[in-house]
DNA sequence: GTCTATAACCTGATAGAC
DNA sequence: GTCTATCAGGTTATAGAC
């Protein structure tokens, strides 16, 4: 891997772990293995580094997102893959973490990728869900657009409940939760 | 308000708005008005202080929470009282938010009152969902510990992604498509 | 209780040699 | 492309006068 890439990779993992304030120069060099100079070689700052590394971020979650969302199989079934899939929920959302980045939230070049991951995210989960209705898979109460919306808020907000019980199993909890709800709103029981 | 209250208001504000990484005692010390001396007569350090905070803020979420649970009425309608009552949804939760900062999870004591708060509305909340399942107001086919974890979840991550969208309707959105699920499971239809 | 002085280190960069 | 030197200001305190 070649020094530019070390760099954004080391960045990813610390505003990951540390967000964008936490975060600095020594830090993402220290891990990279990059010196001083190579940083300011290949970015113009920290905010340019940044940039770089919420971009490959938001990327992979996108990537992995519509990967489960493509699978074949009823429409409940591939939203339940997707909540459950295989994640450290300790760890939390490498992308939703940084809402919580003032500095983040208020420079709109770094905050673009943010808000466009999760309108992406929440508008083709909607997306599902209504083809979940046309198929007679789901009932047609249900607003798809507002059930996506709380379906996506929920995988957030496990993350944070499972942060502050510092227990994976709370995220796991909350999923369950909203898969039961979701399952009640079906016009009849079809196999798990 | 004398000098200790207003540090420990300053420094709740500061944690709220820029998390605990973000917030420096020169910043606590501007916006409180103390000098430096002064903050260190009254607390050891930062982390003294920032314990005052959050302990302060857990006090003030839980109480009002209380208060909306402790309503009269039927239980959908005080869970949906409690959702939906007046927030400014783009500022986030006070207490949510820590479980982002690092230095504030790696500390025992700073991690204590926030893990205290969610497993407290959290059981709270299944109490009343439970209550609400023997009155028949609402099936029995769900799981009140899975539905409460969920539901809070979904206001937690509402305020995620009412961040990344700077909109706080998303975050009445996905409260709405809670509250549809929640309702797509009660027994019968009531008025709302 | 509050004030100023001091300190050791960190932050986020720029400059120029190699 | 990478290195070291340098810098103005911030961080998180401690010490002691008032």
């Amino acid at each position: 891997m070649d020094t530019r890439r070390r760099l954004i990779e080391s960045t990813r993992e610390l505003l990951w772990e540390r967000g964008y304030v936490g975060t600095s120069p020594k830090a993402i060099q220290e891990r990279s293995g990059a010196g001083q100079g190579s940083m300011y070689h290949h970015f113009r700052g920290k905010p340019d580094l940044a940039l770089a590394a919420i971009r490959a971020s938001a990327d992979e979650m996108r990537a992995r997102a519509e990967a489960a969302f493509d699978e074949p199989g009823p429409v409940v079934g591939r939203v339940a893959a997707y909540l459950r899939r295989e994640r450290d929920a300790l760890k939390g959302c490498p992308v939703g973490r940084l809402t919580q980045d003032p500095d983040v939230m208020a420079d709109p070049k770094l905050r673009a990728p943010v808000e466009e991951t999760f309108a992406r995210l929440t508008g083709r989960l909607a997306g599902l869900l209504a083809e979940g209705q046309a198929d007679g898979e789901l009932g047609t109460g249900l607003d798809p657009s507002a059930t996506a919306t709380a379906l996506v808020a929920v995988l957030q907000g496990g993350y944070v409940l499972a942060r502050a019980a510092a227990s994976a199993e709370v995220y796991a909890h909350a999923v369950d939760g909203a898969l039961a709800l979701l399952a009640a709103a079906a016009p009849r029981e079809e196999g798990r």
